[in-house]
DNA sequence: TAAAGTGCTATAGTTTGTCAAGTGATCCCA
DNA sequence: TGGGATCACTTGACAAACTATAGCACTTTA
C-alpha cells in the first residue's frame, strides 16, 4: 500500500466514511445502542450481510463495541465507543450543510417528479 | 421513493458523500481546480470511468461547475461550486477527527504489518 | 518524427453489496 | 398446547458498482 508513502489520516478516514451504509451506522448508534436487526431498520434497511461486514470493521478500528447480553435468545447490542461518539461533530457538519445546500435540491426534484407526474 | 415519506437531508448528503471517490474529489478540489487527468490523479487513482460518473453527479447536484476551455486539444477544468466550498467544513470535522482517532489505528496497523513482514 | 500529454468512452473483468432463505431457541397470544 | 414472530446472524446465488486497459483525435514537447 501507499501508506507509508504519503499516509494521511484523512485520507483514511475517508476510505472508512465512504463505505457504504457506515455513515448511516454512526448516525443511527449516535442516539444510543441499538440491536442488530434495530440497527438495520435504523438506517434504512441494510442487508445483514453488508451490515455485519461493517460492524465487525468499525469495532476492529475501536468506533464501536459490540456486546452480547446473552446467547440464546440471542441479544446483543452495539454503541459507539469514544471514536466513534467523536464523528458526532462530522455528522454535525454533514447535517449543517445538507439543511443549506440540499433542500433546495431536494425540492427541485420533487417539483421535477410532480410535474412529471402530472405533466 | 421513501423521499416524501421522511425525507432527511442529511439522509440525501450522506448518500451523496458515501460514493466512492466523492470525498476525495471534494478533498481535492478545495485547493483549487483541476482538469480531469489532473483530478484523477490528485484523488489518487480514480479511474476514468467512476470519474466521469462522480463528476457528472456532483455537477448535476450544483456542487461543481465543469469548463471547456477547448475541445482539441481537450482541457477541460472542474471546479467547486459554492455549494462545493461549503463542504470545507465537512472536510475539516473529518480532517480533525481524523488526527484524533486515526492515527493511533494507523500507528497499530504499520506495526502490526512490520511485524507480520518481519515474522 | 516520435513520444507524451489532453479529456474522455468502451469493454471486459473483478470486487462489493444485495436478496432470500434458513438456524435454534425463546417469547407471546390464543 | 400450538403457531407465529423475533433475536442475531450465516450462507450462497446474484446484481450492481467499480477497475483496468485500450483507444480516439488531436497538440505540444523533445
Amino acid at each position: 500500500m501507499d501508506a507509508e508513502r504519503d499516509y494521511c489520516p484523512v485520507h483514511e478516514a475517508i476510505q472508512v466514511l465512504q463505505e457504504k451504509w457506515t455513515m448511516h451506522i454512526v448516525r443511527a448508534l449516535l442516539d444510543g445502542p441499538l440491536g442488530f436487526n434495530e440497527l438495520g431498520r435504523a438506517v434504512g434497511g441494510c442487508n445483514p450481510a453488508t451490515l455485519k461486514v461493517r460492524l465487525d470493521h468499525l469495532e476492529d478500528l475501536g468506533l464501536l463495541q459490540r456486546t452480547v447480553h446473552s446467547q440464546m435468545p440471542p441479544r446483543t447490542s452495539y454503541e459507539l465507543a469514544p471514536a466513534g461518539v467523536d464523528l458526532q461533530r462530522v455528522i454535525d457538519a454533514i447535517d449543517a450543510w445538507a439543511r443549506e445546500h440540499l433542500d433546495i435540491v431536494a425540492i427541485a426534484e420533487v417539483d421535477e417528479e410532480s410535474s412529471a407526474a402530472v405533466g
